[in-house]
RNA sequence: GCCCCAGUAGCUCAGCGGAUAGAGCAUCUGCCUUCUAAGCAGUCGGCCACAGGUUCGAUUCCUGUCUGGGGCGCCA
């Protein structure tokens, strides 16, 4: 698809030089970049610059005189029709009717492509996400970072990048031993058996029936064995099990891995070995206080790290090191994305410091943080704890409210931004949730085009589309694109949930005010017009729930 | 004490240095014999936390203050 953007920019570069080659503007510095933008107002124009006012400084001209000069000088645009300077300095600018109607016709000829963006042009992106400790069912506070890492993904795709999502197994360490310990007591008590619970162990009920079902399958085998093989083979049984529940659990939200990569091969594999010698041989580790820590005040950062306890055994940030050289240097992607709590936020110089330590480029790896979310019920804060068992877990919510409306709500958020979850209002909030209103959208569509399953609008001229509403939603719809770019470029998937909502709202204006299906005589080339129409914004809708992970129903 | 995020309509939140600051919900008022009323139209509602600064121009950038959240472990 044509970019009207880049066509413009260059137009006003060549405008401002003409003038000035033509003594009508001063000589003088060009603007690096120019400003382009969409005004608030639909009525004033589809795009518009401010660059006259920008200018005005330099040139020591009024901005409204910079800007008739330049609107004088414009050549001729394929996208443009009619350019106009006014008030402060704005240049405003209007669609030309045959570029608008050709952008829809290029939807309907590659559906399955509207949308995408040439951005990062088949650079390869690892964007890892949840990754959250295996030690019991997601809870709801996990989804947050499901829907922000996934729509991440989608709209990364769509912007030309290749994705690959992951997800991070920490099935090694400290916890995954309490893991173990706990399963036992709780398979041991299944048997009958008066085992005790260990001190800091998984009180959560799922513990029990986890115990209860490796009765069922395997018997008493584990008791019949050492204890600490038999803690061993349970810890690892058990991760096994809630492995697979996370997985069907962020299936059940259309989120699908490509991998699943295991903490503990680091430290098996040799990467882990090799990762540390690089930062041995660059003086980054020091041994003090019976442990090893990594310097990162090296790098500037405030406090240096533990890499291995004086124990002896590694840290998490002994993995971090041994996982993030395994991303970048063996399998080499360009970029990754972590995604993470608010709540990690202090660790994040650290690990850019880490990376240049590896020798890595540390803007190769970014760390997306969103701000926690804090679950109500009955308008209470819902505290979370996997320790006591009082939790709520994602697979709940799922069943009580429906993928769709979870991953919008928790997408309409700017990741920044702090949000409450009120289990209660997504779960009431049936008919005034936007959710539905997309949906219904779309659903009008199909719904339209059922209607008209004889007649073939194939050759129906868009020429014709004249009316407010109609012009309107052809601009609302041709917008996916920019919004696609937005939202890759600073990683803020948050602004297709606006988008959405926009396009809904033109598409309700239009069934509104515009008959499509009209059988009377004479109305043939307008309901062919119109049916091209609504085919497009059917596509253009669909697109926009596919990138939000949301189904598109037909029939609601 | 130091670091990070936020403070915009009654509520939940958008707003990439530019035009009269927007949406949904809530309030109030209209609109279904015609392609789905899970819809549409209208109404009400704002010292953009506060104080300075930079700029032709600040809700947006900078500094400080206040308020809320998160962090400052040989936890992750």
């Amino acid at each position: 698809m044509v970019s009207a953007d880049a066509e413009i920019k260059a137009a006003l570069h060549t405008a401002l030089q003409h003038a000035q080659q033509a003594g009508e503007l001063p000589a003088g510095e060009l603007l690096a970049e120019i400003p382009l933008e969409r005004p608030k107002d639909e009525t004033l124009g589809d795009l518009a610059t401010p660059i006259s006012m920008q200018l005005a400084r330099i040139l020591r001209l009024a901005p409204i005189q910079i800007a008739e000069t330049l609107v004088r000088h414009m050549p001729v645009l394929e996208s443009i029709a009619e350019l106009q300077a006014v008030r402060p300095g704005y240049i405003n600018m209007r669609y030309r009717a045959e570029w608008l109607t050709n952008q829809i016709e290029a939807i309907l000829s590659a559906p399955e492509h509207f949308g995408e963006v040439s951005l990062g042009e088949g650079r390869s992106v690892q964007v890892e996400f949840v990754s959250a400790n295996p030690t019991g069912p997601l809870h709801i506070g996990a989804a947050r970072n499901a829907v922000l890492g996934d729509t991440v993904a989608r709209v990364l795709e769509a912007a030309g990048y290749r994705v690959e999502r992951e997800y991070y197994v920490n099935d090694a360490g400290s916890r995954v031993r309490m893991f173990g310990e706990t399963l036992y007591a709780r398979y041991a008590q299944a048997l009958g058996v008066d085992a005790e619970m260990p001190a800091d162990g998984y009180m959560g009920a799922y513990m029990v029936e986890m115990g209860s079902a490796i009765v069922a399958e395997a018997g008493r085998q584990y008791l019949e064995m050492e204890r600490s093989q038999a803690v061993a083979d349970l810890g690892r049984e058990g991760l096994r099990r809630v492995v697979a529940d996370i997985e069907s659990d962020l299936a059940l939200m259309g989120i699908h891995y490509n991998r699943w990569f295991s903490e503990a091969s680091l430290y098996h594999d040799g990467t882990y070995d090799t990762a540390i010698a690089i930062l041995e041989r660059g003086g980054y580790l020091e041994q003090h206080d019976g442990a090893l820590w990594f310097k990162a005040s090296a790098f500037g950062v405030n406090k240096d790290e533990v890499v291995v306890r004086s124990d002896g055994t590694p840290g998490y940030f002994a993995s971090d090191i041994a996982y993030h050289y395994d991303k970048f240097v063996l399998r080499g992607f360009d970029r990754v994305i972590d995604v993470w709590g608010a709540d990690h936020q202090g660790h994040v110089p650290r690990m850019h410091a880490m990376l240049q330590g590896l020798g890595i480029d540390p803007q190769r790896l970014t760390i997306l943080l969103y701000q926690l979310v804090t679950l109500k019920r009955s308008g209470e804060i819902v505290r979370l704890s996997k320790r006591t068992g009082d939790i709520i877990t994602l697979r709940e919510v799922l069943s009580e409210v429906g993928s769709d409306a979870v991953r919008f709500f928790l997408l309409a958020r700017d990741a920044n931004s702090q949000m409450d979850f009120d289990l209660d209002l997504a779960k009431e909030q049936s008919d005034a949730n936007p959710v539905f209103y997309v949906q219904y959208a779309h659903a009008r569509t199909c719904s339209i085009l059922r209607h008209a399953t004889d007649i073939d609008y194939s050759a129906g001229d868009l020429a014709l589309l004249t009316e407010p509403a109609e012009q309107t939603l052809m601009r609302r719809m041709i917008r996916l694109p920019d919004v696609v770019r937005l939202a890759a470029q600073n990683l803020e998937p948050h602004h297709l949930t606006y988008y959405a909502q926009e396009l809904a709202s033109a598409l309700h204006a239009f069934y509104r005010d515009c008959r499509v299906v009209n059988l009377e005589p004479g109305t043939e080339a307008i309901t062919a017009a119109r049916l091209k129409l609504v085919a497009a914004c059917r596509i253009a809708l669909a697109r926009t729930l596919v990138l939000m992970g949301m189904s598109a129903p037909e029939v609601m």
